[in-house]
DNA sequence: CCATTAGGTTCCAAATATTGAAACTCAGTT
DNA sequence: AACTGAGTTTCAATATTTGGAACCTAATGG
């Protein structure tokens, strides 16, 4: 129907799962009360859900503390997730090669709900930071990698996502208005690349380029982060070749990519 | 009612969550005739478990290939769960200096069910690698990490991990029966410490400690891995030291840990 | 020291969502 | 053109979920 209700989620296990998606959000162990209003849902109710997926390990409960947390079944799960369905196995190589060649951190990131989900990381020096940095979430409209993939989203998607921007002016240079994101977004899809110059934090810019498949559609996008005071604006401008060099492998990887064959006794 | 069939599990939640293990499990994309005979569902029912989940995003459906593979909302939610669930985030330090120090790879792993679960890993040179290692599970009976932390659980826990362990014989060194697993843990802990001998991996060696918190309870565990040709035998066991002081270092971080404060406007 | 509240937990009849056998659709075969 | 296998939809029967309200505790405070 054309109820543009919110249906927000299906059954029973849509509820359950926003209920997940909420203690997660909270980003530390929360009890039943300070969910509870957040939730809007009768007490018994989340009670009961909460309950349920702590059960099944997709929360943990504190027992002397009386908090829950994202439950460690999720980790097993993102394992798997992001060994099969993420850009990150397949551009494996290609990121320990860039990252090797011009030493600086860079981004694996793909679009997700609007916002970017960072995938696969390599630091410049640091031994790791791990999932630390996989799994993590950022805004789209004032990041590198966001705005390279927003750029070669068809205009369907491109509405939808900018409409779950929140446009929050982190830096002066931050692009707030849907207008100034489209005029920067015309321009990435010339270049090929997109800047984020300082937009979301002083200090720190970076070069991304899409990541587009073999029919055009957008998978992901990979960055290149530099500090202002170290690298200057030509100096990052150098790279655009070598990031742009970069997303083009990665994409031949995946249209070739296949899954390894496996087999079990 | 007193059907007494098999309650597997509670809800449709629950049903719908032991899918997702399934389809994860496979560990590629699958499509819905593979899955169908190892779900024990009827077609329908499974249609409509993979149908919610794709569209809570928690399964990815491949359109062209008609495949379900894990979906991205895990990998959102497994961040979360690793940065407050996990042992990981108050090891760090530990970690980085552990690594420096003694420039072998190492692991910080946790006890899940019967199997070791991978939470933080650095490596001896390489840039990363991950995801591909943090989330991934492994055996407990026969790798450093896993008798470490099975060495020191009470009793009733200890003999239900045991029930739960495979015993396959990865090498002619791999301990395989209860026996000789509980001979094994009982000297673990008097050393205070576990040797994998290639019991796991021909020619892979390691040296692990336990993190025990303050009331006496494992919490996880810590390992340097090495190769037996570039390490003797002597010079492993020279490492016990220092991974038993990370792992006391680990615990008494792993006490004062309070979970740093967040507000958001 | 009892009264009161706030955070949790349990009940249970009513309301609803889930169930799954069977029928159906849409390729690809034979 | 009939068959087969994979995937999808239907729909009445039924088991599950629902949530208001009662019920437990600690704590708090008067």
């Amino acid at each position: 129907m054309t109820t543009p209700q919110r249906e927000t989620s299906d059954g029973t296990v849509g509820r359950t799962l926003a209920v997940l998606d909420l203690v997660a959000e909270f980003g530390r162990p929360v009890r039943f009360a300070e969910i509870l209003p957040k939730a809007g849902l009768p007490k018994a109710t989340l009670y009961r859900f909460l309950q349920t997926l702590a059960r099944q390990d997709m929360l943990a409960f504190d027992d002397s503390r009386q908090t829950y947390a994202p439950g460690m079944r999720l980790v097993r799960l993102a394992h798997s997730a992001w060994a099969q369905s993420s850009l990150a196995p397949v551009a494996q190589d290609v990121m320990d090669h860039l990252a090797r060649d011009i030493g600086q951190t860079i981004h694996l990131a793909q679009l997700d709900n609007g916002a970017v989900l960072y995938v696969d990381k390599r630091n410049a020096r640091q031994p790791v930071e791990m999932f630390a940095q996989s799994g993590k979430v950022g805004p789209a409209y004032c990041t590198g990698v966001g705005k390279a993939m927003l750029a070669h989203l068809p205009e369907d998607r491109l509405a939808q996502a900018i409409s779950r921007q929140s446009f929050h002016a982190h830096t002066d240079r931050t692009l707030t208005t849907p207008a100034a994101l489209r005029d920067d977004l015309a321009r990435i899809r010339e270049r090929g690349y997109a800047l984020d110059d300082e937009e979301h934090e002083v200090g720190i810019a970076c070069i991304a380029a899409p990541i587009l498949s073999g029919n055009g559609r957008v998978i992901g996008a990979i960055s290149v982060t530099t500090t202002t005071d170290t690298t200057s604006r030509d100096q990052l401008l150098a790279l655009a070749g070598p990031v742009k060099e970069a997303a083009a492998q990665i994409a031949a990887a995946a249209d070739t990519w296949r899954f390894p064959e496996h087999k079990q006794a």
